[in-house]
DNA sequence: TGCGCGATTCTC
DNA sequence: AGAATCGCGCAT
């Protein structure tokens, strides 16, 4: 039996990475490795290609721009932490707190190579609502390692998906950050 | 306690 | 275009 071993994925961004401007988080977790350790020592990693900031309470696409409410009080907790919501009744949408405790910030983690679609992503890592609320890391199983994000010509910014109903002003900020085809190999 | 709706995805 | 599917958020 081959037992799984922990290789260059190892090391995952400090708590310091996420306790920075949800956009900026946003944009920078692009090209970065997502990680997943399942309990029985198999694991699932790729790069990730699609995100998306929902910051504050006068954001009215975010969960928490009416205040703090049982589902999305880890929302106002400290950054870093595993943030799952059922979406629709359907399908698990993966988000990971930022900035510090007390301002409710999320960035949500739309793709990951191979895989379009917040839904298709949890599904992919084998994640549900038991890794709601715990911070990224070993106990989760679930981390982003350290590495580099992708350069500046491969960035593409757009509109959030999906979030009409915030009002135009809100649903065309261009808080989704995608990977595009541009800027090299990097 | 009840009701409408959603940060989606799959099928017709 | 419409269904699936259920917890949340707001109104009673």
């Amino acid at each position: 039996m081959i037992r799984a071993a922990y290789t260059c994925s190892d090391k995952q961004l400090a708590t310091s990475f996420f306790a920075r401007s949800t956009v900026t988080v946003a944009r920078d977790l692009l090209g970065r490795r997502l990680v997943r350790c399942h309990g029985d020592g198999r694991m699932t990693e790729g790069m990730i290609t699609e995100t998306e900031a929902y910051d504050g309470f006068e954001d009215r696409a975010s969960h928490a721009h009416r205040g703090m409410t049982r589902r999305n009080a880890v929302m106002f907790g400290p950054p870093g932490v595993i943030y799952l919501y059922l979406c629709y009744g359907v399908h698990w949408l993966l988000n990971i707190t930022t900035r510090e405790e007390g301002y409710p910030t999320a960035v949500l983690i739309r793709g990951m190579e191979g895989v379009s679609g917040p839904g298709r992503l949890t599904k992919h890592l084998e994640l549900s609502g038991e890794e709601n609320t715990l911070p990224l890391g070993r106990t989760a199983g679930l981390w982003v390692a350290a590495g580099n994000p992708v350069p500046e010509a491969s960035v593409a910014r757009s509109a959030r998906v999906g979030v009409d109903y915030a009002g135009p002003e809100w649903s065309r900020m261009p808080w989704r950050f995608q990977v595009s085809g541009g800027g090299g190999a990097g």
